[in-house]
DNA sequence: ATTTAATTCAAACGTTTGTTTGAAACATAC
DNA sequence: GTATGTTTCAAACAAACGTTTGAATTAAAT
C-alpha cells in the first residue's frame, strides 16, 4: 500500500479548509494540524501560503482541462465533416467538471466550493491563472460552438456564454442547496442525470429566440 | 447637506472591504480606517465583527425582496386572470436583481460581489440569512411560475430554478469579466440590455424540451 | 560504515488580529 | 450652567497569524 506523502497530505486538508474557511480564514496551523504535518512542512514543500494555493488549484484544474479538450476532439474526429450537434458540444464542456465536481476521489464537490470562491477574489495571482485556463479552454471550443450556433450573433453570443458559466459553476459548487429548496426531489448525487438537465437548458437557452 | 453618519460610514466601508477581501480577509483596521472613524466604533455601533457583516447584508437585501415580490404583484394584478406569461414572472425576479447590481447609489457590483461570495461560505448565521431570504421569495413566485411552465415535471422544474440562480447570480457578481472574454463586445453597464438577454436566455432554457 | 542530501521537528520571530477599557468630547435636557 | 446620556478616542489586551531558524531525524549514495 502506498502511503500519502506529506506533500500530498497538504494539498488534501489545504483542499478542504479554504474550500470551508476561505484562503485567507483557513490558517496553515489548521492545515498542518489537520494533514498531521509539522508547521515548517508548509514553507519547506510550497514556499509560503499564496504558492500553496496555486498547487492547490493547479492539481485539479489541469487534468480537468485536457480532459474537456479531448473530449471535444473525440466527438469531432468522431462526426467528421458532418454537422455538430449543439448537445455533444456543451456536453463536452460540462460533462468533465460535473463530473469531476461529483467525483469525491478528486476532490469532488469540495473542490468546487473552493473554486467558485476564488472566482469572485480579486487576487492577482489567482485571477490570472483561472481566466488563462478559461481562455484556453474558449479557443478550442468556440469554432464548434459558432457553428452549432450559426443564427447568433456575437454580443448574444458571448452574453450567452458567460450565462452558461454561470449555471455551470452554481450547480458545481453548491450542490446540497438543489436538495433543500427542492424539498428532496433533486438528487445532485445522480451526476449523469444532473448533466443531461443541465445540458437540455443550457442547449434551450442558448438557442432562444 | 446631511453629513453620513459614523454608523454608514462603517456599513460603506464594511461593503467594499468585505467584498474586495472576503469577511475573514477584510479586518476591523482597515475597515475603520478607510471609513475614517474609531476602531472601536464598530463595536459600538454593532457589537462584533460577525453583526457588523450582517447588517451590512442586510441593509441591502431586505428591500430587494420587497421590490422583487412588489414586481409581480403588480404584474399579476396587471394580467387578472388571464394567462401569466414566462418572461415577465421571470423580469419580476431576475430584474430588480440585476437594477440592484449595476445601481452604484446602492452598493452596486461591490455588494453583488460580496453577495456571490458568502453564497459559498458555510457559516451559519449567514447561510440562513440567505436562504431564508431566497424561499420568502421563491414562495411568492413558485404559483406563477409552475403556471407558466405547466409541462415541467417538478424534477426539472427545481433544477432549472437552481440553473437560473447561477446564470443569475454570475451575471450580476462579475460584470468586467464578460466584457474582458468578448472582447469588448458586451456592454454589462447596459443594465436593460443585459437584463433582457438573461431573461430570453432563461425562458429559453425553462421551456426546453 | 561514512558521507551527503532530503525531510521533519519544536521553538521562536515580529505582526496583525478581534475585542475591551476608561477617560475625553459631544449633544441634549433641565 | 449643571447634569445626563450618547458617541468618540487612544491605548492596551490576549490570541492567532505567516514565516524563519537551526538542530534532529531519516533516506540515499558512496
Amino acid at each position: 500500500m502506498a502511503k500519502r506523502t506529506t506533500k500530498d497530505r497538504i494539498l488534501d486538508a489545504s483542499e478542504a479548509l479554504f474550500a470551508r474557511d476561505g484562503s485567507s480564514g483557513a490558517s496553515l496551523r489548521a492545515i498542518t494540524q489537520r494533514a498531521e504535518v509539522n508547521l515548517a512542512a508548509v514553507h519547506y514543500h510550497f514556499g509560503s501560503k499564496d504558492y500553496l494555493l496555486e498547487a492547490v488549484l493547479a492539481r485539479r484544474l489541469l487534468p480537468l482541462n485536457d480532459e474537456r479538450i479531448r473530449s471535444l476532439e473525440a466527438y469531432q474526429q468522431k462526426v467528421g465533416r458532418k454537422k455538430v450537434r449543439l448537445e455533444n458540444v456543451i456536453e463536452a464542456m460540462v460533462g468533465p467538471a460535473l463530473r469531476l465536481s461529483r467525483d469525491e476521489t478528486k476532490g469532488g464537490r469540495i473542490f468546487m466550493r473552493l473554486l467558485g470562491r476564488l472566482v469572485l477574489e480579486p487576487d492577482a495571482r489567482v485571477q490570472k491563472l483561472l481566466t488563462g485556463q478559461f481562455e484556453t479552454v474558449l479557443k478550442k471550443f468556440e469554432p464548434a460552438l459558432t457553428a452549432a450556433l450559426p443564427h447568433l450573433e456575437p454580443q448574444d453570443f458571448f452574453w450567452r456564454l458567460h450565462f452558461l458559466v454561470g449555471s455551470m459553476a452554481h450547480t458545481m459548487a453548491d450542490s446540497e442547496r438543489i436538495r433543500l429548496i427542492s424539498g428532496g426531489i433533486c438528487d445532485p448525487d445522480d451526476t449523469e442525470g444532473t448533466i443531461q438537465c443541465l445540458v437540455t437548458f443550457l442547449c434551450g437557452g442558448l438557442r432562444a429566440k
